[in-house]
DNA sequence: GCCTTGGTGCTAAAAAATTAACATCTAGGG
DNA sequence: CCCTAGATGTTAATTTTTTAGCACCAAGGC
């Protein structure tokens, strides 16, 4: 299975990226978390139409929803890096590569980069 | 100067999402790639919002319009990695880099892992 | 016990996005 | 010259998304 964005509106896609990234939240959690926030009131509307859509899920903590999406993060995570892939870099590793390097700005430690070269080490042995 | 696309509607990402994959395209060509394609009018109602909102560009090519975005490559490509890596790699490089080996599903050739490998050496250097 | 606080349930209004329809223009073929 | 094909320009309707508002309910402090 993979997780399909694009079949969802602006403020579902932002809400579901928060709650990938914060791997669950309260309904007001989200909504502090948000960029541009609605009201209350929007953000749990919204949530509840996530979750008769399928894609979120909630438990109870006191008299709270703690809302986290249906789909597991590594499913997410690899249509996502997919989506990436053929969206921005003709599905070629290498260019991926160089962004990766690139995107943080600041140089990364000695051992990170070993720890990266061993990665690819790794994946040829594979 | 960076890309959001958060603050665009979700056909208005599809058209984006295209138009960086292809580099530029006509109204006629956008809507042949576009998944549960609307109708031609529609298509290009888009297009002409997405225009006026700055996001695209268009030149003439005969009669026809041939729309690419406003930003480069390059930029879209750093702001959709950065978004990536914080919405599910916890702006991991290393998170991210294990996906990244992963996600084409076939293993690579020697030649390729070489090249990633230099990869890292450069970016060590730097 | 009762009031306040902080949560959910539900409904409807408002705004935005999406779509279609029709008018218009222009190049090219017969 | 005239007609058709294929493109854009413009407008308005429809549908979906987004938002707010109010009713209700439960837990905890006084």
């Amino acid at each position: 299975m993979d997780y399909a964005p694009e079949k969802l509106s602006r403020r579902e896609r932002q809400i579901m990226d928060i709650l990938f990234e914060r791997g669950e939240a309260s309904a007001l959690e989200v909504q502090e978390l948000m960029a541009d926030a609605p009201g209350y009131s929007a953000v749990r509307t919204m949530l509840r139409l996530l979750e008769e859509k399928g894609q979120l899920s909630h438990r109870t903590s006191g008299r709270k929803y703690i809302y986290k999406p249906a789909v597991s993060r590594a499913t997410a995570r690899k249509s996502a890096m997919r989506k990436l892939l053929s969206t921005f870099y003709e599905n070629s590793t290498e260019l991926a590569m160089v962004s990766l390097l690139d995107v943080q700005g600041k140089k990364m430690s000695d051992a990170e980069y070993d720890r990266l070269s061993e990665l690819i080490a790794e994946a040829r042995k594979r």
